[in-house]
DNA sequence: CGTTCTCTTGACCAGCATCAAAATTTGTGG
DNA sequence: CCACAAATTTTGATGCTGGTCAAGAGAACG
């Protein structure tokens, strides 16, 4: 499952670059609420980590000592059952925040999907950091609103739709999570793999494989790539997506 | 579905008793961390209104011009699909907040579950208040944070759970969430009906039913009413809640 | 006390999981 | 660049969990 065990030592440290003023990611996180002549604040402060794909960057129940904001490549948080059964609750892209939810232990564990770099801060700095800047608390305020919306879809895919229905819940809704990388208009690319994509939407790889097959036999995308897709019926698409529609084949 | 359709009027209006001061929701809700001296503040912005059982506060895509606190009783919300399908996203009772994620619009439709009480804030005063009182943000952002990872378990329960553990899930987890009335220590009491219940957990009300049965079967629970669930055997409840166990039984 | 709603139980069925294997992609070393 | 090995994806056959349809048992209400 993991690409690369747990070896490579983690790359982390201050950053070469300019800092928060030119990261790419701070028009899309919270950071962008923090004016230009308050951005040195943040700097003395960041700590950039790079970390290579399938790296683990904390579990369920560890002690939240940091939060973290993703500067690029792509992160998935999830929960594991007992019996090794995984929820992925979330998939993270440049702009996203980590550590919403955690009070002393991190909720879920988190991961890097492919090869990413984050931005981290010291649980402690932050909390001072957000007494001191308020803007900022707003900022993580609108965030959390906005993700407390997108769980609730998430609840209504997990809980009322149906395989095929699922499928392209997520290839509606995966575009607008990652700024940083739109594509083409109607392509969505997938870092995750199969397994991870069932893990999200409560399936099997069978399933979403399967899945994958009959939107592309109904017309609705192609494959370009096992990891990117071409919506060719966007309308249709976002109509099987809010569930009003499920007819046999034409 | 509705036990009474939409028609007796709305009881809103200023509060009969002292107010905020004295409101038994305020030591469980965001306006504990209003200070007494600022109570007045809150006080002259609050309207409390009164539903009967069934009726409908707002709907999903209704403009959001309120925000609202449970003073007493209980409030579903939830999400419906084009065909009837509905998602109930959660369950809320004294000293919850609702309109955490709201926009513009509100983003889920909510209900009374049965007769209670609310507080009332207009949009812009709720802004405002925010902009001047900042403990309230810091109170709302923590509250969000925990809304944030209670909605990883519900995704973990609808998209990883069999039927008998998310039923279990529920009748763990749902004491903890109504802070006024708590009950006899290892009961449970479930104001909501079957098919609400089958509606938050992503199944049909036979399944719920069906579950039941297996629970009071296995011994682990006991039905004092159709609403009101002894638990008789907490370990082995919550270890169905976790995944630690599914054997045949004895 | 009958009417109506809710809950429970039973019989049957379908969607998705499971088990298995083939096809395709990705990675590696010559 | 090619050949081989490993991993991922796809496809197929079969079975089980939970959904659907139907009817009976309890509660709630007038």
């Amino acid at each position: 499952m993991l690409k690369f065990g747990g070896s490579p030592p983690e790359c982390a440290g201050r950053r070469a670059s300019g800092g928060c003023a030119d990261c790419p990611a701070r028009p899309f996180s919270i950071c962008a609420s923090v004016s230009d002549e308050d951005l040195g604040r943040l700097d003395a402060m960041a700590e950039t980590i790079a970390l290579p794909a399938g790296r683990i960057l904390f579990q369920e129940g560890d002690p939240a000592r940091h939060v973290f904001n993703v500067v690029s490549g792509s992160v998935r948080i999830y929960k594991l059952l007992a019996d090794g059964r995984r929820q992925v609750t979330g998939f993270l892209f440049a702009g996203d925040f980590i550590g919403l939810g955690a009070g002393d232990s991190y909720g879920v564990s988190a991961e890097a999907i492919e090869a990413s770099s984050l931005c981290r801060f010291r649980m402690g700095d932050y909390r001072a950091l957000m007494a001191e800047r308020r803007e900022l608390e707003s900022a993580l305020l609108e965030r959390a609103g906005r993700e407390l919306a997108a769980a609730q879809d998430r609840m209504t895919v997990l809980g009322r739709k149906r395989a095929l229905e699922r499928l392209a819940s997520f290839l509606v809704a995966l575009p607008a999570s990652d700024p940083l990388r739109p594509g083409l208009p109607g392509q969505v690319r997938l870092p995750m793999n199969r397994t991870e994509i069932a893990d999200y939407l409560g399936l099997t790889v069978e399933t979403v494989s399967r899945s994958f097959t009959q939107l592309k036999q109904r017309g609705l995308i192609r494959l370009l790539a096992v990891d990117l897709v071409q919506v060719e019926q966007p309308g249709r698409l976002r109509a099987l997506a809010e569930g009003r529609a499920l007819a046999p084949l034409p």
